[in-house]
DNA sequence: GACCGTAGTTGAACACGTTCAGAAAGGTGC
DNA sequence: GCACCTTTCTGAACGTGTTCAACTACGGTC
């Protein structure tokens, strides 16, 4: 059958993501995926990865909404179930869109974050770094947007699932505070890294609906945000603001609580 | 094109809403009541106040990827088809809701915007009026929100079909710096009404995601940043924050332009 | 080799959103 | 009454995402 003579693996990033999709639905558990190692064959393993590079290819190609899974099967040389065997949905596999791109992103930032010390240039750099990264989706991340925008979906950036995924992305701002040579209140520090991915997703959000050529609206609102930032975050240690910044993270830690 | 506003009295009036006596038999057309003659257009008017009715009313009890366009059709006594002569899609229906809930904020806010004249309170007004008027479609909203967010989508709140109602939105906090008694920078003070439109955006946004019980995490968020943005908005006179004032409205200008 | 269990695979079938060619319904001019 | 038009309405039909019972391939056991 469907001789796939590349070499498993092909490019794929070695974090692999995919932390056991596992849908907890109402029926059986699936087959093929075990608690904690993965004991896929090599052969199913090959198939999965055939259809995910199919699919993403064809998502470029013609956009998300306009690449049916008949086509998707058809064009790998599987049958239609063939792909719901190794993704529940469809949106399922812009999962592999989201880990690969999260990789690429930590990839391009990594110089940028070994060179600069200084806070403004290493989120400057990070920020940049994540719209390079994922400019050549821009028409089709609409779409993937759309989808990873209910609350309920496992693509949801807030949603359990995605958990790795978000904490790796979160790991990126930690270093970008970590190795700065800024010097903040260290209360602020502690909570910065998420706040500053809060303010990424807010960025990207922007980027989606920015439809100015080249998005340089994305990259103008990058460039005047990031001295903003840089120059509130100075200030936190200013003595007028001190209570603001109290308030600020009371608020923050009193949302967090889910509980009463 | 399209053009569905059709202000005409969305309010509902009680007794219109309707249950048609006679209307056990699909058909069944009541025809122009001799007497009073209806103007021309009164009875499509009608079916699509039925078709719109009907199909909130299961969205709220079914949620709204549970109703199917054929179950709406079936319960209004109509042909599917006939839904959409109405409605483009599906995705359209929403935007009654929306259409409706925004004059239902406007509603609910005024008593608050009458007799309240501090600029915290006013705001705190008029964002908890907000989230009382969504409360009741929490579960459905989220779905609504999917569809809203896609960028090309009419439904989006960027976009420019929902231009009318988005500026009828930015009006009521308009009201909210207007009569209020706080004072503060000139500049802000014309700025101020989009940006707190936007951090309503950000609560809504919130309030999807908030699974919490009652959603009372974005009740807390509320009431914990308004006054927050109230010190803020008061701290803008102060002249260590001159500049970085200047340098957000400056950013704000510079992202707005779409152009070169 | 025969048997069996499971990973892998198939494609018809289902329910859905949407479309479309046309049938009613109702008005207007003669 | 009749012809003609627009508005309103119909339901079969299309393409889609998804499901499912059944089939195949293959590794292990006796």
């Amino acid at each position: 059958m469907t001789n796939v003579t590349t070499a498993a693996a092909d490019s794929t990033p070695p974090g692999d993501g995919d932390a056991a999709p596992d849908s907890s639905g109402p029926t059986a558990a699936q087959p093929g995926t075990s608690a904690a190692g993965r004991p896929r064959r090599a052969r199913g393993e090959q198939t999965r990865q055939l259809i995910l590079e199919t699919a993403l290819r064809l998502f470029r190609e013609r956009g998300y909404a306009e690449t049916t899974m008949r086509a998707v099967a058809k064009e790998a040389g599987v049958a239609v179930g063939n792909a719901y065997y190794y993704f529940d949905s469809k949106e399922h596999l812009i999962q592999g869109f989201y880990d690969r791109n999260q990789a690429a992103h930590r990839i391009k930032a990594e110089p940028v974050l070994a060179t600069e010390k200084e806070f403004a240039a290493r989120l400057r750099g990070v920020l940049h770094a994540g719209i390079d990264v994922n400019e050549p989706y821009h028409s089709f991340a609409a779409t993937f947007f759309k989808t990873a925008a209910e609350p309920s979906s496992p693509l949801s950036p807030f949603s359990a699932e995605s958990s790795p995924a978000r904490s790796a992305a979160i790991t990126i701002f930690q270093e970008v505070v970590d190795g700065s040579s800024a010097k903040l209140d260290p209360e602020l520090r502690r909570e910065l890294p998420e706040l500053l991915w809060l303010g990424w997703m807010g960025i990207v959000l922007f980027w989606v609906y920015d439809s100015s050529p080249g998005q340089r609206r994305t990259r103008r609102l990058i460039d005047g945000a990031v001295p903003l930032i840089d120059r509130l975050v100075s200030l936190s240690r200013l003595r007028v603001l001190r209570p603001a910044l109290r308030q600020i993270l009371a608020l923050i830690a009193s949302v967090r609580s889910n509980g009463e």
